[in-house]
DNA sequence: CGGTATCCTGTGGGATACTG
DNA sequence: CAGTATCCCACAGGATACCG
């Protein structure tokens, strides 16, 4: 099995695109994607405080949507060469970029939430204002 | 299997909601959804028009993702009692609310795509100004 | 025309255990 | 601390055929 990835982002370039809407989709549509980045919009969190804010992902899960999002160029990993081991997440420029997107449906799924009568729960807090 | 039906939406009652974007993302994250949700924007279409429109959905699928947007509010199917048999997709108010969304997601995915150095592609066309 | 019904496969994703 | 490595299976979703 020779899969080199001396450069993130290769399954994307593979990756035959549909519409906008749905690359978009496939960017932030993973399982415990939006939370991660909405949790890391404004902060720099490590793996294990990430850990604490998604229980219910386990570390695979966590890891592979954090590496999907990397790929990506939605967040950017910083490994510190300590011991113990310290890596950094945070949002590129590029991540932040969505932030407009995830508030909106953050809005929209409120009212729908709301007007179903069903209650809004989960680590998911509102922003603070910019 | 005593599957009643009588109102639409059940499943969606009976499913515990995550955090709003979640619950934005669960309803229009379906294969297929946001564009069958684009091409109905300010629109009604024929189940066949539908088809032609979205080639890769098979008719099970297509159907399996109307019935969802139906359930959800999103949609209306209407029926019409004549032979050969005539039924009519469009969007409900609520459904037609997303199209902020929609737009936002697409004009992201759009630069994103042209940043990757990959081609658009696909039946989605940018709507209308409004 | 507008769908169902069946069969079947790939894989998303959970549980659990181990490691540099 | 920050992950891998396996095992496993439910189910999303494709292909194909048929129906009122």
């Amino acid at each position: 099995m020779d899969k080199v990835k001396s450069e993130p982002s290769e399954a994307f370039q593979s990756e035959e695109f549909h519409c906008p809407v749905e690359a978009t989709l496939s960017l932030i549509g993973g399982k415990y994607k939006t939370l991660i980045l909405w949790n890391l919009i404004g902060k720099t969190l490590r793996f294990s405080e990430l850990r604490r804010l998604i229980p219910s992902a386990t570390p695979k899960m966590l890891t592979q949507q954090l590496r999907e999002l990397e790929d990506a160029r939605l967040l950017i990993r910083k490994v510190y060469a300590v011991v113990p081991p310290k890596v950094e997440y945070s949002l590129t420029p590029l991540g932040t970029s969505l932030r407009p997107i995830l508030e909106s449906m953050y809005e929209w799924g409120s009212q729908y939430l709301l007007n179903q009568g069903t209650k809004p729960c989960c680590s998911m807090k509102k922003l603070p204002s910019a």
